[in-house]
DNA sequence: GCCCAGGTATAAA
DNA sequence: TTTATACATGGG
């Protein structure tokens, strides 16, 4: 593969299959994705990574995308001085890094994310690229707003959204129509971005905490859903999310990711809840 | 069949 | 304001 190559500051696995960006898929060691139509396939070899495109729009594009202006193990450290069980979380996949998403895509990847597991939420993003995106040739891109306003629940039945479906249109109403302006919540004080994006039909708190951290880049939201909430009650039982202050969604993602990949952190709590009911 | 999945809308207490 | 239930779909 030729291209742009760098040393690997980051690890492919830890970044892209971590539960913040649902699109890319890894075959061979070789990750392929596309992001803004542009299409990309990365692999790492000899602790290098290679990037299938030149060094111009790696530089002007992808370099943003994966946050490489941020120092992450100055942040690592940071965090690490903070406890021992986040500097344990941050040590077991210290190649995260929280992707610069694009904001239609974040926000319509974390509607259908509701209620919903990890591989389905997958499945669905591709069937809806699929079934509404323009066809890059390799992939297809994430479908626009304009198109998904134009479309009726039954349209989207192919992609097998559920109820998630009329949420999907909701939002590419009000981005469309302009009642919501996503480029503004880069800058919107958090509490009026949050109300903001809660007044689309299928986002809550949640949603939005998500949205906000991963199509924004706003590092101070912190995600809760119930596997966090268990994650922080068992690891963290003296501390709140606003301890991390402006690092807390990478600390977040740390968490999520190690007590995922390690469920035996839960044991004694989950024999704690089946003894007391 | 039952339970759960990176929740939310809605109704009822 | 807080708490209960339905919601589409699919895997274990």
């Amino acid at each position: 593969m030729s291209g742009y190559r760098m040393p690997a500051v980051f690890h492919l696995g830890e970044t892209l299959d971590c539960g913040q960006a649902f699109r890319w898929e890894e075959q061979g060691g070789v990750w392929k994705g596309i992001v803004r139509g542009k299409a990309l396939s990365i692999e790492e070899r000899d602790d290098q990574l290679l990037f299938d495109c030149s060094e111009e729009e790696f530089q002007s594009f992808w370099q943003d995308y994966f946050d490489l202006q941020t120092d992450y193990e100055a942040v690592k450290a940071e965090l690490s001085a903070m406890s021992t069980i986040l500097k344990d979380a941050a040590a077991f996949a210290p190649g995260i890094r929280i992707l610069r998403q694009d904001p239609w895509e974040a926000l319509c990847s974390f509607i259908i994310s509701q209620n919903n597991n990890i591989p389905r939420i997958k499945g669905i993003i591709a069937r809806f690229c699929a079934l509404l995106g323009k066809d890059t040739g390799v992939g297809f891109d994430f479908p626009t707003p304009e198109r998904v306003a134009l479309c009726t629940p039954e349209d989207l039945a192919p992609i097998r959204s559920g109820f998630r479906a009329k949420y999907l249109i909701s939002a590419a109403r009000l981005v469309t129509e302009g009642a919501v302006s996503l480029p503004s919540l880069y800058t919107l004080p958090l509490p009026e971005a949050r109300v903001e994006l809660m007044r689309i039909q299928g986002v809550g708190p949640k949603v939005a905490e998500c949205v906000l951290l991963y199509g924004f880049h706003r590092t101070e939201c912190f995600p809760m859903d119930v596997w966090m909430k268990r994650a922080m009650n068992t690891l963290f039982p003296e501390n709140k999310p606003e301890d991390f202050g402006i690092h807390a969604g990478i600390a977040q993602q740390y968490i999520f990711h190690y007590s995922r990949m390690n469920p035996a952190l839960f044991q004694e709590e989950d024999n704690k809840q089946k003894g007391t009911v």
